[in-house]
This record gives C-alpha cells, structure tokens and sequence, in this order.
DNA sequence: GCCAAAACTGCAACTATATTGCAATTCACA
DNA sequence: TGTGAATTGCAATATAGTTGCAGTTTTGGC
C-alpha cells in the first residue's frame, strides 16, 4: 500500500469511529496498521521520528482509541504496555500473542485460536479473553 | 492451619527448593500460601505488616522464587505485576484469571482450564500458556 | 472562507513501579 | 562458634504512565 493510500484509509478508519483527523491521530494509526505486532508507547515514538507527537499525546490518543474499541491493550511480559488495532480479534477474544524469553519479541498468532473458557461460576460475564504464551521463538530455540 | 503449621511448611518449600528459611523469605512464602490469589508487591507488604522487609528485598525474594519456579508472575491488567504460587498449574499451562474491569479484583479459576494452542509455526517451543480473561465479576455484574 | 465550540496537543510537574550499587547483616554448615 | 556465601536495607536512580492547564487545531454552521 501506498502512503498516501495508508493515509486515506487511516483517515477513514478515524471518521467512522468519530473521530477528528488530526496529524497525530493519523501518523499514529497510521503506524499500528502496518505493524504486524502489538507496540508500545516507546516503540510508537520510535516509528514515527520526527513528526512524532508528545508522549503523553501518544497516551492520550492510544487511550481514546481503546475506550471506542479501536484499539486494545495487550498484556505482556514486558513491563510496558502494548497496543494493537482490534481488527484481528472477535468481540469476545483476542488473537493469542507469544512472546520470546530469550529475545522478547511479540508474535502475533492470527492463524491460531482456542476456544471460549468454559463452565465459569454464575455471575461471570465475559468481555475478552487473551491467551499470552510465553517460550522460544524460531531464532532463539 | 494454624500458624505454626505454615511456617514449617513454608520451610519445607523453601528447604526443598534450596533456598534459605530467611525471615523474610518465610513470611512472604506464607503470604501467598494463604493467598487464593495473585498478589502484588504493595499487596503483599501490606499484608505482612509491621515485620514486613524492605520494598528492594521484597522484588529480590520474588525474582528468586520465579528464577526457579516456585512463583510466577501473571500480567494482567493492573500496571503492577502480581504473583503467585506455582503449584496450580501444569508445567506448561497456568491456570486461567479472571479480572473483572469494575472493581478491578483478580480471580483464580483453578476449576476451569482450556487446551494448549495447537499448530504453532515450526520452531517455536511453549514454555507456558496464560489466559487472562476480562469482564464483570458476580459482584459488579 | 470565517467563527465559535469542541476536541486535541504540548509542556512541566508528578505519581507509581521497579532496579542498581554497596555496605551491613544473617544464615548454613563445618 | 567462626567463616564464606547468601541475604538485606538504604539511598539513589531508572522507567512507565498521569494530571493540570494554557494554547492550538479541527469541525461544522453560517
């Protein structure tokens, strides 16, 4: 995809969820959706260089994209949160992630689920589940 | 148990496993000996109280005890990580938790568990599996 | 295009969480 | 009971995320 493609499609993605096109709301989507893995505040930064908005404009927009369902948390090992667009999770269950001991990179595992958990006691209501599989990945094993 | 039954199994774990039967390592093994959930660092000093070691000597003694397995941490939605005692999983699967996103408690469903993922690209190697499942609990729903 | 209201941004200060270095203490075991 | 190794406490530091507020940008109605 071209930028300017990825620029219009990240500006649609904006509007539908109502939200305003500003330069950093754009830059920032921008680069969640071509990453294939969930990122964090300082991997973000990174990515987007110069042009790269405040710290905390990267928290509060990664907020406001999580509260509309854009966006979502991802809980990891590492110490820092991780963000990731919605679009590869159903409503009730994320896409499993692992995550390298040795190397500490992310994989995301679209190609693979399991199944919803079961026989939870009465009063349980489930919003998502994340499965987070911890161990070695190709290069480290 | 009475307390001095749990000091001596306490000791027992930590002597089984090499460690020495320090104060301190004693009275936070049986904290979460007690505990039916994962604690945090600031849970776990404020449950021990006025004998309680210093906050640096707290994060040491938990590195150790997950160094060789007698505790792991769990990632979950809190920003502080929290910890618990081992001996409710399998060596590759932890059991599932619950947190509830209202009133932020964490639960142990240690009745429930689901299937290791399957088909994982070549290469990769599972060290554990954890679920961590949101929502409301029975009291928030 | 221009204007007002709402949404968004940047800066500085701050809180919470975890880590490091090092000297002092405690522990296990001969 | 003495000794080396393991453990601990304190102070300083690092890292991650939050808050308040003033200033800027964006949107939508004219």
């Amino acid at each position: 995809m071209t930028n300017s493609n990825l620029t219009t499609k990240a500006e649609e993605i904006l509007k539908a969820a109502k939200f305003n096109c500003t330069k950093a709301q754009v830059l920032l989507l921008k680069e969640l959706l071509i990453s294939d893995k969930p990122l964090s505040r300082e991997e973000l930064i990174q990515h987007m260089g110069q042009k790269c908005p405040d710290t905390v404009t990267v928290y509060r927009i990664l907020e406001r994209f999580c509260e509309r369902g854009l966006v979502h948390k991802v809980y990891l090992q590492s110490r820092a949160w991780k963000y990731e667009l919605g679009h590869n999770c159903t409503t009730k269950q994320c896409h499993p992630h692992f995550t390298c001991s040795d190397c500490g990179e992310t994989f995301c595992l679209t190609g693979s689920s399991l199944p919803l958990i079961k026989d939870l006691k009465k009063g349980f209501v489930i919003h998502r589940q994340q499965v987070n599989i911890d161990g070695l990945c190709p290069a480290c094993s």
